[in-house]
DNA sequence: ATTTAATGCATAAGTCAATTATGTATATAG
DNA sequence: CTATATACATAATTGACTTATGCATTAAAT
């Protein structure tokens, strides 16, 4: 998704919380959505995006409804009911990640 | 290094912050540090610590003095000076990378 | 008019960091 | 006398991501 090696493993909690953010989005929209919000700093791929979709689709995370807008087709994915516990435990689990990191680099303010 | 896959990608900029906080370190040492720092949630693994040093060293990133203490052999590695270079760099990264995840989990904030 | 860029999906080959599983050796604690 | 801690090492495998394509439609640009 991006030259800084950081940014692996990353990519399922960030298309969990933009989905439980924003309800469905489709694969393109959040390839978008996070180069807006990160001002083009993290560009997602379409290699790296739409099969970590599927793989998450296949677990039973998320769920897809097919639309046709413009004569495109759209794949709308949302959080399944287990895909919203899911994102609980992603988002808690960054959290830690984030304050553990930040202990390390940091260590005087802790 | 760890179950939660947000780890993965961080190990170079651990090591290397670690080693310009406290000058020199050897390999075990990092691991208990690291392991002290979080309160035992993040464990570096010796199989990914080990050759990640090398190749560190190899890249003239660390440099490495060999002691025998107590009739066991230690490894202590430190920055060189491009080393200490590289590690701003890093830094900078990691802080990026932090702030690019924040603002995707906490949108209101930004 | 026609190429380029944007929208929108997809997959296959390759990379590379990390996991898992070992291996060697010494010292200490139970 | 066996398990745990200290201290290094590497080899096989996994798996997320990159890079490179591919198809198709629409809007903008020269």
């Amino acid at each position: 998704m991006k030259n800084s090696q950081l940014y692996k493993g990353s990519l399922n909690t960030i298309v969990m919380k933009l989905l439980e953010e924003n309800g469905r989005m489709y694969g393109y929209e959040i390839t978008q959505k996070v180069k807006d919000i990160t001002k083009g700093e993290l560009k997602i791929t379409e290699g790296a995006l739409y099969p970590a979709l599927h793989k998450l689709e296949a677990e039973g995370v998320l769920e897809v409804e097919i639309e046709n807008v413009d004569n495109r087709l759209r794949k709308y994915y949302k959080l399944t009911e287990k895909g919203t516990a899911e994102t609980v435990n992603r988002l808690a689990e960054l959290e830690e990640f984030i304050k553990n990191m930040q202990s390390i680099v940091n260590p005087k303010l802790t």
